[in-house]
Parts: structure tokens; C-alpha cells; sequence
DNA sequence: TAGATTGTTAATCGATTAACAATC
DNA sequence: TAGATTGTTAATCGATTAACAATC
């Protein structure tokens, strides 16, 4: 479900789920006062091949590492957050003011990776009009007509499935160009549009076939 | 960040991603009544491939397609289901009760993926002995020892960064086999349990960049 | 029958891994 | 210096795609 674009900066879509672990790692340790770290020991924490990151640090970082002593973390660190577009501010509207829709609106932890939620929509009329975590639920037949007038560049949806694609529609319609998606549907958009799709009947399912395969079989 | 075990299953972890998503319009299919679908057709709904589809298909199924026809939709549906372990019940311990772990605890769509969240921990003295979703919220130093008394086969892990490890370690010290980690930091654990990442800082950074990537370049 | 669709076997493509010279 | 570590170039591995005979 993953679409178009990977090439485009020298790194495959695994190496850049890699990156947030690296970089938490690496914060981890610039705050233990560690200034230089190398390849293997990196590779060994998160059991990974020593090659797999060098290969990875060299793709985002202009930061070369030193024979013997490795990488400088802090230089790492502001590559990797440069790379990862971190500092970079998001402005979002998430449509879907259930029990997910209101976490990922009350969760603080997203300002760190810059995206702010501006409005939230619902089309529940007893859910409209209300606040939560100090911002208006607006009605979703409202969605186009707000992100065209705000300019807002991303969209994130916690619809049930069967409402999904419409919430997309109307997005798109309003000029959005990435939309987070958490409905376990296919979303179909234009080119230009970005459809991240987060996928947790997939890990759950990786998850239930793991507890039940020790169980079940041999 | 994904370890082992991808080859047993005769299908790629990338595979098992879109298995999800085939099953969610199946069902759809089989709402308005189709019988029969041919990969063709269901390449073109997701954008994939049809060999694609057609492998991924006979890799879960044992429901052979019929030239001209397709594959019976009711027949796939049961043997993905079945594939992906929906039916099968999995108990789990949710650690870290803020936002996340709220949100998580009262969305109610994860018992259609058979997973029942059957009690709650936290740090915080002022959340321990409180209910959310009426369940209350249990002291993580009780966490081995709940696990290991109930056999709770897997941990759901929403607390900050910092505190992961530690939790994850709790966990598989009362026997859990399973950790669907939402924290963005890498769980060290042994090789019977399996680590399952919900990496959102990924999917918001590849968002991030295909925003920027119109605006700043070319 | 004709033609759409299947399933299988071979080819391609991309990511990971191995080999190795360069260097601090 | 010696040896750990880097960065690069080649080899391997696995997933996707192409080719094509079989079939309803």
C-alpha cells in the first residue's frame, strides 16, 4: 500500500523507519555525555548489521565517520532531524472525533515531530459543537471549505472504514496533499497526494500468528 | 526493526501488510452481494500488481481461482481471516495509561482482531486505583507478577521512551511472548518474544517530507 | 470457440550483506 | 606501528514482475 516516491532520496522506506530508533538512541546517548559512537556498537544495540548503518548514517548524514573513534553524535543527531524534517511545522485537521481521533488529539508527544492538529471534524451531531482538548468539533461537511481557506497540507483520518474514502474526498477536494490514514481501508487519491497508511491490523495479525504459533503447531 | 520468523509463513512481512486491507474490501464485496472477483480486479482497486494479488492470494488460501470467474469471495475471506488470526482471542496488559494508552484501552475496534485488553498499569500515584473504560489502573511493580499469574501471553507498551525498557523487561519476566511497542525507542528482549514496533514517527516523517518536498524544491 | 483469467516458472529489480583497500 | 573502523565496490538474497501454457 505504500505508493510512489521512495527513490527519490537515496534511502529505501526500511531504512527510513530505521532512522526515529537511531535517533532516539543517539539522543540517548548525547545526553550521557558520549560524543562519538561507531558503526558496530550501533549495530549491536539494535541488532542490525554494522554495514546496514553505516550505509544507513552515510545516506542522511554529511557527517564522516573517523576510523577508530566513528561517528560524532551530536552531528548525527542534527542530520538525522534535518532529514527526518523534524522543525519542520505540519499544521493537520484530523476527521474522526472517536476514542482514536481524541487520543491522537490529546497526545502531546506529536509536537516533537512538528505536526500540529489545528481543527478536528465529526459528523456526529451530539459530538459537534463540543470541545476537546480545547478545540472545536466542527461538522464534517465543513472539512473542504476549512483546509482550502487555511491552507492546510495534511489530513488525518480515524473514521470507521466505511466512511473513509469520502473523509479522503473531501480532503483532497480541500487541497490536502498528505493524509495519515488509521482506517484499515485502501484510500484511492491523486498522484500528488500522499496516503500514509498506519496499519495496526497488520501488527496485530503479526503479533496473534506469533503467540499462537508456539502453541498450535510442533 | 523487524526480527525473524518473516519465511515461515511462505509470505513476506510487506505481504502480510496488505493482507488487511484486501480482507476490509472483501467483506465489502461480499456486502453488496458479489460472489466471485478476479485479481485483475482487485489489482486495480489497490494499485497493485495482478500477479501480485494472485500470489498473495494462493499464499493464504487454498481457494483456487477460476479462469474467466476469479476466486469465490466468501472462500477468501474465511481462509484470511483465518490467516490473520481473527477468531483467535489474545489477552493482553496495556502499560502506561496517558493519552495513548487511553485512547487504546477505549477504542473498541481491536476486539474485531480478537485482542481484549484485560488490565491497565501506571507509574503515576494518581492514576493507580482510578478506572478508565472500567478497568482500574494497576501499580507497574505489580506487572510481572499479574502477567505470570494469568498467563498473559502479551504487553502493550505506551509509556515515554525512557521508561520502555524497563517495562518491556517487566513484561517478559511474567512470561509475555508478545509487545506491541508504541514507544519510539528499539525493545532489547529475548528471541521467543516478538517485538512489534508501531512506528508513527516514521510515518509522520514521510509525510513531513513529501509536504516539504513540493514546496522547497524543483 | 475465443478470450479472459489462472497458476507456474524464469527474469528483473532493489535491499542487504560480504569483501577489501584506505585511514586514523 | 597495529588494529579497529570507515567507505566503496561486488555478490547475494528476496520480493516483485514478466512470460506463457493451461483452462473455464
Amino acid at each position: 500500500m505504500v505508493r510512489e516516491n521512495q527513490a527519490s532520496w537515496g534511502l529505501s522506506i526500511q531504512a527510513i523507519h530505521r532512522l526515529p530508533y537511531y535517533l532516539q538512541y543517539l539522543r540517548q546517548l548525547a545526553q550521557q555525555g558520549t560524543e562519538t559512537i561507531s558503526a558496530p556498537a550501533v549495530a549491536a544495540h539494535f541488532q542490525l548489521s554494522e554495514i546496514q548503518v553505516r550505509k544507513d548514517f552515510a545516506a542522511v548524514s554529511t557527517n564522516a565517520g573517523k576510523p577508530r573513534s566513528g561517528f560524532p553524535v551530536h552531528g548525527l543527531i542534527r542530520d538525522m532531524e534535518q532529514f527526518l524534517g523534524y522543525g519542520n511545522m505540519n499544521e493537520a485537521v484530523l476527521v474522526g472525533a472517536g476514542s482514536l481521533g481524541q487520543a491522537l488529539m490529546c497526545y502531546g508527544g506529536f509536537t516533537d515531530y512538528g505536526l500540529e492538529i489545528i481543527a478536528a471534524f465529526d459528523c456526529d451531531p451530539a459530538k459537534i459543537g463540543t470541545e476537546i482538548h480545547g478545540k472545536h468539533i466542527l461538522p464534517a461537511d465543513k472539512i473542504t471549505d476549512l483546509c482550502r481557506r487555511m491552507k492546510v497540507p495534511m489530513g488525518i483520518i480515524t473514521v470507521p472504514a466505511s466512511q473513509a474514502q469520502l473523509i479522503c474526498n473531501a480532503l483532497v477536494e480541500g487541497g490536502v496533499r498528505g493524509i495519515w490514514n488509521f482506517a484499515p481501508v485502501h484510500l484511492s487519491a491523486p498522484e500528488h497526494v500522499l496516503v500514509q497508511n498506519e496499519n495496526m491490523a497488520a501488527s496485530l495479525a503479526l503479533l496473534s500468528k506469533h503467540l499462537f504459533r508456539d502453541t498450535g503447531e510442533e
